[in-house]
DNA sequence: CTTCGTTCCTGTACGC
DNA sequence: TGCGTACAGGAACGAA
């Protein structure tokens, strides 16, 4: 499931192969994802025919590819992804075979590698929208439908007071304020575990009275768990995440709490255990992270 | 306003 | 072998 470092992988593979390309033609396969794209997909294609990408950027788990302006004066726009569960952003050899699951393709006025995107369970989208200034960073343009996605960890932009400032105003568990975009992006179900596994912390603690240090060690830990899948690709479960060119990652064989039902803790021994949590999975070390007198769910 | 449950989707694993 | 069911879960949406 992509997260944060699977979508930064993704994002550098498009940087190196389609950055300063001109999209010849645009071909949607599948209505449902460009669904987010309200003009259509017929639209969605004209919008970007002819048009040149620039190099990618990304926030939380989304990215997009700046579209060179016709004209000066013109609004900016890009080719905004989201993955969901399972999309890939593939390029390769244009006359390869289609993928079972190919929904978008995307061909060079080149005529070199394609760019495809293949989305087994259609949770991720694509769009073309307007750029519009960053509330988080000054003189910055984010894509308009995404204006509400916090800033994520790694950014320069993050700003861990307001976090911290935000998790005391809230009265819900420490997972689900980690999961809410709109308060940090990037961070998904695998990565929140892992990063509350390292910081000794129960998904359910309540958020209104974390202590300052307890906020700074998930973030730390969030940065560090997400900094090192980073480096070595990615986490792939299965061979839905996927690099650019169809390279998994290697970084599940690192995971400490995600996953491991009944396996030892890295730590003290003990077996993880699984907890039901918003109709998903949860799992942590039942001693280093010890459920709350006061939980919230 | 905040919080939280529901919903979308398809392939795989597993019990009977 | 085949069938039914649980599970994987990001985030928009709507209800309370």
């Amino acid at each position: 499931m992509p997260e944060l470092p699977e979508v930064e992988v993704v994002r550098r593979g498009l940087d190196r192969w389609t950055t300063g390309r001109t999209i010849a033609a645009a071909e949607v396969l599948h209505p449902r994802s460009v669904r987010r794209h309200e003009a259509g997909p017929a639209d969605f294609a004209g919008r970007l025919a002819g048009r040149t990408v620039l190099s990618p950027r990304r926030r939380g788990k989304y990215m997009w590819l700046p579209l060179r302006a016709d004209a000066e004066d013109e609004p900016g726009e890009a080719l905004l992804a989201h993955l969901g569960m399972s999309g890939q952003l593939l390029v390769g050899k244009p006359d390869r075979e289609r993928e079972k699951h190919l929904r978008v393709r995307m061909v060079f006025d080149d005529d070199g590698h394609d760019l495809r995107f293949v989305d087994q369970r259609t949770f991720g989208h694509l769009m073309v929208a307007d750029l519009v200034p960053d509330a988080f960073a000054a003189g910055a343009l984010v894509p308009e439908p995404i204006v509400h996605i916090a800033a994520d960890p790694l950014e320069d932009a993050f700003d861990a007071d307001a976090f911290y400032g935000a998790l005391r105003r809230r009265k819900t568990g420490i997972k689900r304020a980690l999961l809410d975009q709109s308060l940090i992006s990037g961070v998904g179900n695998i990565y929140a575990d892992e990063a509350l596994w390292r910081a000794r912390l129960h998904w359910a603690r309540p958020t209104e009275t974390m202590t300052r240090a307890e906020a700074v060690r998930v973030l730390e830990a969030a940065r560090e768990v997400m900094g090192a899948a980073l480096a070595v690709g990615g986490t792939s479960f299965d061979s839905l995440y996927v690099d650019v060119d169809g390279e998994s990652g290697y970084f599940e064989r690192s995971l400490e709490a995600y996953g491991r039902r009944d396996e030892p803790c890295r730590r003290c021994g003990t077996p993880i255990r699984r907890d039901e949590f918003m109709n998903r999975s949860s799992y942590s070390c039942p001693v280093c992270q010890p459920k709350p007198r006061r939980a919230r769910y």
